[in-house]
This record gives structure tokens, sequence and C-alpha cells, in this order.
DNA sequence: TCTTCAAGTTATATCCTATTACATTATCGA
DNA sequence: TCGATAATGTAATAGGATATAACTTGAAGA
């Protein structure tokens, strides 16, 4: 019995919902090896395809790729807006600090496709894709809840995200680690969140002072 | 004629130094084309050996990548030494910040082998590559010319360090737009230095309160 | 109903990694 | 200096991947 959707009725000839499949299969995969480990004839046979069956609803590997990003985004951002959005005494930013670590380690084969690999930076500018990134954008400004405005919040935002950025990729390949100890994911992320309050308040006082 | 070393006689049989021409090779393909272009055929080719002849020096090619990565950092590692090294009056972690960048956005296609690919991941703790990246680390907290000492600077090294390699990287992928204005990225390395210092300082204060 | 088109199929070309068995040169000890 | 052996090539081949071309099937509307 060939593995499929059990939306249709089965069918011996036409899967029915290929074209889904094939993404939420390439983001398991993805999930557990990383972008270059999705074979588009290993899709197809899983799913009971024929090899060329995918080539229907995807150009290229890389069209398929581009829609397997596309729906991480999706997940990754719904995660970060439930970060933000549930009640707790720690501030907005912290807890969207510790749920992109948390994405980006457990699911670390997803989090390179969306921003280590090819796939994002051959996105155009206007394209889905990076809508979905400037979304991601968007939920980390709105976690500054200081009162800082325009430029001052978007670099403090793109500074917050290029840091956890990098705590994911070094922890990923092992380079966490001082000569004296090892330094915790955990508190390193924490210790950025405090150092982004510090220097936006400095920032605003700062410029506070010179508006005065 | 066939391309070739020219430090041995030419020899119609053996390359004479075809392991060192594959990793220079392969260097220059990851220059253009990121870890991913790099054909282990494609280089026998170019280099006029036989298709199989690599699999001599290298058992895979995930091996070669090895060595090309090891090559890589030794380069960047001299370009950071540099960097810290000659006189001048921007600080010195100013300065390797800015190489950091530098190296980081023209020569992309290196640095994501280095600090983006699955290569270094596999790096066993004890091996050449982990070495390599831990003389980075260590070129890092050199640059740290404030008196923090221990803990706190190693955990400045390495917040400083995932910041920088998290705007590479989120520059590299077209993310580094706010939706205001567009930073940039020079002035994004420097606001990064300078919070690396603000917040440094304060800790210091702090640990030199609580010791009274 | 019949035509048409989306979504499958088989067959095939090309490229790549990797292995095996064989050929040639370099090196080093007797 | 000769000869064994190791190092470094080659040719042949298997196997897997992407991608295209030409054909087939079935669903859906005129």
């Amino acid at each position: 019995m060939p593995a499929r959707s059990a939306r249709k009725p089965p069918n011996a000839y036409h899967h029915g919902d290929l074209r889904d499949a094939l993404v939420q299969a390439a983001l398991a995969e993805v999930e557990l090896g990383g972008p270059e480990a999705i074979s588009i004839s290993a899709l197809a046979k899983k799913l009971g395809v024929s090899q060329p069956a995918p080539y229907k609803h995807f150009a290229d590997r890389e069209s398929l790729l581009m829609a397997v990003t596309a729906e991480a985004f999706r997940q990754f951002n719904t995660i970060l807006r439930e970060s933000i959005g549930k009640p707790s005494r720690r501030s907005k930013l912290s807890r969207l600090a510790h749920a992109t670590l948390d994405f980006g380690l457990r699911r670390n084969g997803i989090y390179r496709l969306m921003f280590a690999s090819r796939t994002m930076a051959c996105a155009a500018k206007g394209s889905e894709l990076h809508a979905a990134a400037m979304e991601t954008f968007e939920l980390l400004l709105e976690s500054l809840e200081a009162p800082a405005v325009g430029l001052l919040r978007e670099r403090s935002a793109l500074k917050v995200w290029a840091s956890l950025h990098g705590v994911v990729m070094l922890a990923e390949q092992g380079l966490l680690t001082g000569q004296i100890a090892h330094i915790s994911r955990e508190e390193l992320v924490e210790d950025i969140v405090e150092q982004t309050k510090l220097a936006l308040s400095v920032a605003i006082k700062a410029a506070g002072k010179s508006n005065r």
C-alpha cells in the first residue's frame, strides 16, 4: 500500500495532494538532516510516487526548498508570537530570545534552512520568503518593550537578532566553549537580553539629553 | 597541456603535488560558490588528473572539505592577528570586528564553510579544526583590552563573536534592513563594539563592588 | 459526451561520489 | 645499483541524484 494523504479517497493513479505532502515530508527530512539531506527522488519513493512526479509541482530542488522554507518561517513566527503573547513575569524580549534559542537548537536542521542556506540568500526582496523574514523582524521589534522608537529600536532589534543567531550557530558548531569554563547557552542568552536592555536605556537617555 | 603544479618537473604520470593543488583549487571554488559548489570530479578535471585520483589523498568529499576548512581558518586567523597587531588609534576590538565583517562578506563562501556548514559541526573536540577555531577565539579574547579577566572576559568574547557572526550571516542573507532605514553594516558593527565595551565596564564595576 | 488539461508514468541523459583492479613511478635498503 | 614495495596515478564500473521528454490517466467543464 503506497503511503498517501488521507484527505482524498484512494486513487490508483493520482496522489491527490502531492504538493503539500512533499513539503511536509521534506520539512521532516530537513529537521533531521538539514537542507542538504533532502533528495527529490527519496521523497518521491517515500510518498509512493514515481521519481519525476515532484517536478510537476516544483520546477527544481531549489523551488521545493523555498516552499519548505516558507512553511518553516510560518512555524517559527507562530512560536515567536506565542512566546511574546502569553503572560509571564519575564520580559517579552527574554521570552522571545529563549524561544529562538530553543527552536534554533531543537529544530536545527530547519533553522539552518531558514538562516544558513543559500535558499534565503537567493530570495528576492519582495518575495514571500523575504516577507516571512520581515515578519520575524517585526516580532523582534515588538518584543522590545522599552520606549525606544524609530531607528534606535530597529538598530537594537537587529543587534539582538544577530546575537541570538550567532549564539545558535556557534552552539551548534560546538564553538560555545571558553577555555576556563563551559558557558551555558541559556546564561549567555539572558546576558544578551540584559545587555540589550542596558544599551537601549543608555541610548535613550543620551537621545533625551541631546533633544533637550 | 594539463594544468599542474610548477614545483616539480613535468611528469606524464604523477601530478607531484595533487593534495595541495586540490586544497587550493577547492578553496577557490568555495570562495566563489560556497561549500556546496565543490565537486571532486570537477576539481580533478580542472587539475588534469583522472576523476578518482583525488581519492588517493582524501577518503571522501568531507575529508577534502575539512582540509580546505583548516586552510581557511589559517588564512582567517592570520588576517585577524594582523588586524589587532598593526598600530592604530582605533581599539583592537574595533579593528578585529571590522576585519571579521570584511572577511565574512568579501569571502563569504569560505566564511560559510568555516561557520555555517556541516563540516565544522562534525569536527571532533580535539581535532585540528576545533583547535583552529579555538585560536580564533583566543584572538578575540586578546582583542578585549579592558581589564576583564577570567569568565567575564570569556563571556564577553563569546557575545561579541556571536554578534559579529550574526551580522555577517544576516547581511549575507539580505536580512539587514529595518523598515524605517537601511542600517549600515559598518555602523552596526561599531555599535556592537561600543555596546560590548559598555557592558564590560559595567560588569567590571559591579564585580569590583561585590569584591569590596 | 467529448475534449482538454492537470498530474501522473516510463525511459533516458547527465552528473556526481565512491570502489575495485590494474599501471606507473619513487624511494630506500641490501 | 638493483629490486621490492609503497605511493600515486588510470580505467572500468556501480549506484544515486537531478532533470527532461514523451506518453498515459482520470477529472471536470463546455
